[in-house]
DNA sequence: TGAAATTACGAAAACGATTAAGCAACGAGC
DNA sequence: GCTCGTTGCTTAATCGTTTTCGTAATTTCA
């Protein structure tokens, strides 16, 4: 490979004067300058990171956490779709980005040993168990980390604005004239499902709807076997809702397969809402009712963020930062005329 | 951090002599060695991959060409899918994944500079326009390259049994009675899609079934638009089929939603059957008939196949490597009592 | 016992870059 | 003419490893 003493052979000049050159200082002659980098074009050179990164200290590489521990995430459109953003970000910001991984050559590795192997100027947690040490540990370092959908007061946190997601999916349903509404939600040990769970009983509070306990259930997010029995558990109440709230667009067709087999129709004898504004809940018939989540702007800011703080360690606050989601009308949840108040 | 140069200190021997212990070489006591490791571990040393690179020229990392030009791959199920079984394998082989991209600071850079540039021991092609002079400049290069769906003389190529894949799906659509068959494939500059193709010409023949012209149309994969025009149209025709087969899941759709429209039902009044066997294929009613691929495997094969390149370049071979697919009953296709020949 | 072989370590160079410090040449200012 | 400040370049050290070679100490063997 073409490096710096090649270049500085050929021009006859030291290779500080080739580096000087090619970097850009001012301690240098115009027409040095022009010719070692003509040069250089013409050798094909191109600098060695790792020389660079041991000399300078900067990787210019972050490390992004995505285990699949926690569920196969990278197959799932909302954190693809984050770590889609992240990636565009760091890129067009001159970074690198790398896989966090625990394996070094046949030995276990903690992340946090990890990201010091790889000189990583920081991390990103896109999708990972927020209870396993290793993690903890990370955050907890000196070294700079966003998390997503997560807070730690260490860590920058991007998230996308759950509680005004949920606000205004209830206040929709409410104006299409639903007063019983049940609530599906995602797995209590989660940070987003606390703050949708609160954010609905604030807003039907504010409606001043009832919320009966049985209308409160728990499911898995993106699986459809839950939702599925939690659905014919709401369905056969004595008094069922009129509408049901999904964790997600998946889990929501959990729910629809049994509304289905019930011989009931979306909206008309029930309707459902989902949550992420996936791809297909577009595409399906009805429409789902459901509230998109920005999930390219939430990786794009958690990767300025980030960036922001590895170059300004000084002047960049430890935050947490919120992307507003969009109400998408959708189909699945139907207009009643006649409003039990 | 700590360096080999604190733990020498500590021991009082040479950083050579600390090198080599932990590195298990044998020109060492083992008393010191012993030694070594244990103030080692108590120091929390972990080595430096950019000083090891430079010293031993290999990286132990890999680069993975994801372009999102390519129709924002990462969000899609099939390539994420491939991506994860590519980035699991990897890892647990030793190596660690990093994005190739061709940003560089401000300027631009192709994607094999960038390769030499952070000293990628091997690359996987997952998503990529392969139309693009710098990926034919990577994959014609000397760093050893795989391919995920695309066939190059110079590289390893992975890609899933298409010609069964359609050879098993036409064959289990014609036991269910059907005759009239139509097939809406993907775009024609696409390897698969000229894999596919041909196997379906080819098994029709087999079987003595006409191939009228009107039935063999194009749209693009994942995406429903171009489904729904051609499904259109071939519900149109003066004797339309009685299955469609269609790109992929997704694309299927855009067709499921034009019959829907019509007030036709599936498999009732048409069959379809899609490919890809997506998540959310077996989620949705009735369940679709599709063959399923294994993302998972052609990801870990890629990787393993790489590596090995890696590895052992002079006694691997450049081969073109197929995984096997399974096909999905599923219920959307109709059993037809009274089979028209 | 003495020579040869083995063992266990250290010294030093090297990988490819960056950068502080030094220095020669030159023009300006007095 | 002497000093001083610039300009433009070189020298050399350095980042954290690995690895070759040298060598002292110890063991083996004749």
């Amino acid at each position: 490979m073409v490096s710096l003493k090649d270049i500085a052979k050929r021009c006859g000049v030291s290779t500080a004067t080739v580096s000087k050159a090619l970097n850009d200082q001012r301690d240098i002659g115009e027409d040095t300058k022009a010719r070692i980098k003509q040069v250089a074009e013409e050798m094909g050179y191109f600098p060695n990171s790792a020389a660079r990164a041991l000399k300078t200290n900067r990787s210019y590489n972050i490390g992004v956490l995505f285990s699949e521990e926690a569920g196969s995430g990278l197959t799932h459109e909302y954190f693809s779709g984050v770590l889609n953003g992240f990636k565009m970000q760091t890129e067009s910001m001159g970074y690198d980005l790398t896989f966090i991984n625990n394996h070094y050559s046949n030995k276990a590795m903690s992340c946090y040993e990890h990201c010091r192997y790889r000189n990583f100027e920081g991390v990103g947690i896109v999708c990972a168990d927020f209870g396993d040490p290793g993690v903890l540990e990370l955050m907890n370092s000196e070294i700079p980390v966003v998390t997503i959908d997560y807070a730690h007061y260490n860590c920058t946190a991007i998230s996308s604005n759950n509680v005004k997601g949920i606000e205004e999916l209830v206040k929709y349903i409410y104006r299409m004239g639903h007063r019983k509404i049940a609530y599906i939600h995602g797995q209590n040990f989660s940070y987003v499902t606390k703050e949708r769970l609160t954010s609905f009983y604030r807003v039907m509070e504010e409606l001043h709807l009832k919320v009966p306990d049985e209308y409160i259930r728990e499911a898995a997010y993106l699986e459809t076997e839950g939702a599925a029995r939690q659905t014919k558990e709401l369905l056969n109440l004595p008094e069922p809702p009129t509408c049901i709230l999904y964790p997600d667009d998946t889990s929501l067709i959990g729910g629809k397969n049994v509304i289905m087999e019930l011989g009931l129709k979306i909206p008309n004898d029930i309707s459902v809402a989902g949550y992420d504004g996936t791809r297909i809940s577009q595409l399906v018939h009805p429409e789902l009712t459901t509230i998109m989540q920005d999930t390219e702007s939430i990786g794009r800011e958690a990767a300025r963020r980030l960036i922001d703080t590895i170059e300004k360690p000084k002047t960049t606050l430890v935050e947490r930062v919120v992307i507003e989601g969009r109400l998408i009308g959708g189909n699945s949840v139907n207009e009643l005329t006649q409003s039990i108040s």
